[in-house]
DNA sequence: CGCATCATTGAAGCCCTTCAAGACTTGTGG
DNA sequence: CCACAAGTCTTGAAGGGCTTCAATGATGCG
């Protein structure tokens, strides 16, 4: 979809700012700067702080997503939505107007926004059905398969995810508390294990089956392909998303990890 | 922003088909079909089916709303969405190629439908909060709020809402019998009350007020002045989304229900 | 007017939450 | 390099909100 020249401009709009320590808002609420920001390394999620406190969050970001893609267009809907860094992070950013003169000299790159729009509604849908409708274990189990699969799209191949289990708890709407009794669960079915803190993924289909994880809706046509998905259908529906030829990032209209990193001497 | 004869000519790409029984798909799961869906008259939801056989309603549709909008772009994403009618319905299509070619020719158009799929995710990503962190009574008096200020921006001004309460459990994301007895604590509250099957909202900013509906995520600016909302800084918010000229409907890309009706002698 | 659908009500139970306290990691500063 | 501090993980106990099951009553469409 993007051409190499398309893609070179788009790179060289970018400007690379300082590194953002894990817990610290790459975008804060209630903002609206003059700039896009771009997700060069590290994993971001945005969020909502809800009146009492809590936070939900929407969604994970990976290195090539437009973090504050959500307040293009409307940006007044979306105020309240923020963006935290989940593991340390580099972010670059585009000033507005070079953003627009991208979108009106490359109307594929308007397309790719809009495209990525849609990818986040689709992803908020799931996100939905599976908080009111699934059990503990399988929500928590559908966090960590996504996560892997969208690590893999951006070219990041490690069997451990980066949220912490707090993170996973304020994605998935349970208490800390109860996602650490879920994750000790997947630990004793062997689908799990621990490295220090951090979580590592032992058997991915095994958690890709108790997770009713199908990954078609995160659009990556190719990618999907290692998992030997055992859901029903999700073979047949397989077939038909080869619509694009340049496999997307979820969540990301620019490209995968490296090319991005090559770009700004990472 | 949509100028008339950009509007006239939308509206002339409509084709009207016939109605629709409640409760029958408008748009099956599964299916691609060559054309788009207008709904004309009715409310409509989107809904997916679980293997259990449990319904989760992503959101509501009124008149002016493109039922088959999340398939555009990425249509293999979105293929277990159905939309259902919620009332009798009425629709219209729009060929594939007469859509794409509005597109083309009326450029305001094309982003009058990106600004929408913004809009969708951000009601999504609403009601995502909602369903994993309020607890029930907030979140039916939620939907019944979200209802009542969609109607009024589709031109419909009745203080009762469509959807029965089984609609509105699977929105919710509750059981039917909870739905119930969350009702019975409104009416009990005096905010609503019943006429016959039918939920009429009395109370109409009491019960914003324990919803904490605020409203400005649906973009429908003027139309929220009469809601006397009373969330902290939803004023000040209010004052910044004078962005759109024309008051565009929620999930809506068209125009008010009557211009929709007139146009087609209803 | 008949029948399918929806609304209502009660009882039992489970999943998850909250609270609280202690063990462990991590990385920061001395 | 070590020690401390801050944050995260872990574990137990008690409780509440919602679910499920089941059966009856009301509504409205054809």
């Amino acid at each position: 979809m993007n051409s190499d020249e398309e893609l070179g401009a788009i790179l060289s709009a970018i400007h690379v700012r300082a590194g953002i320590r894990r817990g610290v808002d790459i975008i804060a609420a209630g903002t609206s700067p003059r700039h896009s920001t771009v997700l060069l390394d590290g994993v971001a999620c945005s969020y909502e702080r809800l009146p009492d406190g809590a936070r939900q969050i929407h969604s994970f970001q990976y290195p090539g997503a437009i973090c504050d893609l959500h307040r293009h267009l409307l940006p007044e809907t979306s105020l309240e939505v923020a963006v935290g860094a989940v593991t340390k992070c580099t972010i670059g950013v585009i000033h507005q107007e070079d953003l627009e003169q991208l979108i009106a000299n490359y109307p594929s790159f308007g397309l790719a926004l809009w495209r990525d729009a849609m990818l986040e509604a689709s992803t908020c849908r799931k996100a939905l059905v599976r908080a009111t409708r699934q059990p503990a274990l399988r929500r928590v189990a559908h966090i960590v398969c996504e996560q892997l699969a969208r690590q893999e799209a951006a070219g990041i191949d490690t069997p451990t995810i980066s949220p912490s289990q707090m993170d996973v708890a304020d994605a998935a709407g349970l208490s800390a508390v109860h996602v650490n009794r879920t994750f000790k669960e997947l630990l004793r079915l062997g689908l799990l294990s621990k490295q220090g803190r951090a979580v590592k993924v032992v058997n991915k289909r095994k958690l890709a089956s108790i997770a009713h994880f199908n990954g078609t809706y995160l659009n990556m046509p190719g990618l999907l392909r290692h998992w030997q998905l055992e859901i029903a259908g999700a073979s047949a529906l397989h077939e038909r998303s080869g619509a694009t030829s340049r496999p997307l990032n979820p969540t990301t209209c620019l490209c995968t990890r490296s090319e991005v990193q090559r770009s700004i001497g990472l």
